[in-house]
DNA sequence: CTGAAAACGTGACCTGCGTCACAGCGGCTG
DNA sequence: CAGCCGCTGTGACGCAGGTCACGTTTTCAG
């Protein structure tokens, strides 16, 4: 397999518009420009940080945008430091000697790339990947150790975030390792879909799927064509229906009929 | 499936005898009776920290012993605490509901159990299994959180430890999504064991494999018939020998190429 | 708008391995 | 020492889903 390049600028796929009024990038990005500032980190990333710490956390973090298709880091590299997610998703994937692919986990906003590697000094087990063109901030090895040297409360911090990407990780050995059929797999995956929270009393659930059959296929861990078999057929049982790129599930109970036997 | 018993005290196979001098319990084990002392701490665990820092630990931590097949905690749980595994192996397994479980981890002495549920509050993921009579010291959620608090670098070591359980379930990932027959599975798994340290120059291989067949079809992820079946077919074709509990890796080259390819 | 590439849809084929069933075989345990 | 249970070994069978091949639709850059 070609060593891929470290960015490709090429940008696909239709940008995804964000809410708010900060200035955008030629890809479409609203731009924060400020750690103390950005909404992210004080919601979910640092929470309950003094804000000191994390003015120490800006001062050694450096912004950039990339765009779709971008990869952050190449599984089997060095780990040069951390990704702090501002905007956008990054799909984790490990990968084969021939090019077959696992996408174990996708970060969105607010969350880590890198974080394993970086704290252990192993080389990055996953390649990260752009989804959609992004902004991250990235903070290197060196100077992150330090920072949590220095700040015991964000090393515990940390210690919660990896105990969280262990959680997705485990959710995707059991895609991988305990389902009989990929129906169950697919099932399982629809059903762990972010609902849309705009109308939450009515049943059916609704969701946003920006992901092509072939990255459901390597996130359940079976081919493509299965994956648009399988929707096919959900289809025709009334199960889901999908309208571009949202899907509405039909009926949650026969789903959950196929994860559970 | 019925709810199993915390703890199951039947001892089924034979004590696997352990070196040292230290007291024996009914199980075989020698027994590690002050955290300050134990050799894993100082090696591996909390290595580098100040005697103070284990002092504190130890007065938190409570030793115990516990048979082969003994269940520390079930995925499921509310979290309790950690377990800092002593002496002895503890296998990690993700179980669905109609019994099929895949082998996640095997923790051997010096690493802990319970950690990512622990630190994050979320139930455990996966359940925890003595493979052979152990000793562990188990500390309470509520301690360990607060001791982590008080010892900043203590944290940093445990995101350390969960960067490296981390590492452990790449693999896994691996293991179930990235190959293409089962014959690269076990291949891989071959070549993932702790070589014996005894005679390093002599090429062939040795390791020393406590799992049985079927605990090996947990691991990679297929059915105990075919890891019978393959480990057959190895022995055919002279890539494998195995003797009682130890397996000689006859031709480490021929197993590569089944995992490369 | 327009052409090309990416994504989606579907049929045919075939094989790897799960499943079932049963047979030897140690080795605890009473 | 007898009987039982857990582990290993092997054959037969079937089918889920991977793979290939190709057509259609959608996306998007210039």
């Amino acid at each position: 397999m070609p060593q891929r390049m470290l960015v490709i600028p090429r940008v696909k796929r239709r940008i995804i518009p964000h809410g708010g009024d900060a200035m955008k990038t030629p890809y479409g990005l609203k731009v924060i420009d400020n750690c103390l500032n950005c909404p992210v980190h004080t919601q979910r990333l640092f929470c309950n940080l003094a804000p000191a710490v994390l003015a120490d956390l800006d001062s050694i973090s450096s912004s950039a945008t990339y765009p779709r298709g971008a990869v952050l880091f190449v599984e089997g590299q060095e780990p040069r430091g951390v990704f702090i997610i501002c905007n956008g998703r990054v799909k984790l994937t490990a990968t084969a000697a021939d090019g077959k692919s696992v996408i174990v986990r996708v970060a969105d906003a607010g969350e880590i790339v890198g974080l394993p590697g970086t704290i252990s000094g192993q080389s990055y087990e996953l390649t990260a990947e752009a989804l959609e063109p992004i902004q991250a901030n990235f903070v290197s090895r060196k100077d992150f150790l330090q920072f949590l040297k220095d700040h015991g409360d964000a090393a515990l911090k940390v210690a919660e975030m990896l105990s969280l990407i262990y959680h997705e990780m485990t959710q995707e050995v059991r895609y991988l390792g305990l389902a009989h059929s990929a129906a169950e797999k697919l099932a399982r995956f629809l059903l762990d879909l972010q609902p849309i929270p705009g109308k939450d009393a009515g049943s059916p659930v609704r969701a946003t799927l920006t992901l092509t059959h072939e990255e459901i296929a390597g996130m359940i861990g079976c081919s493509r064509e299965t994956v648009t078999r399988l929707f096919a057929s959900f289809k025709k049982n009334q199960l889901v229906e999908v309208h571009g790129s949202s899907v509405i599930l039909k009926n949650k109970a026969g789903l959950e009929d196929l994860v559970e036997r």
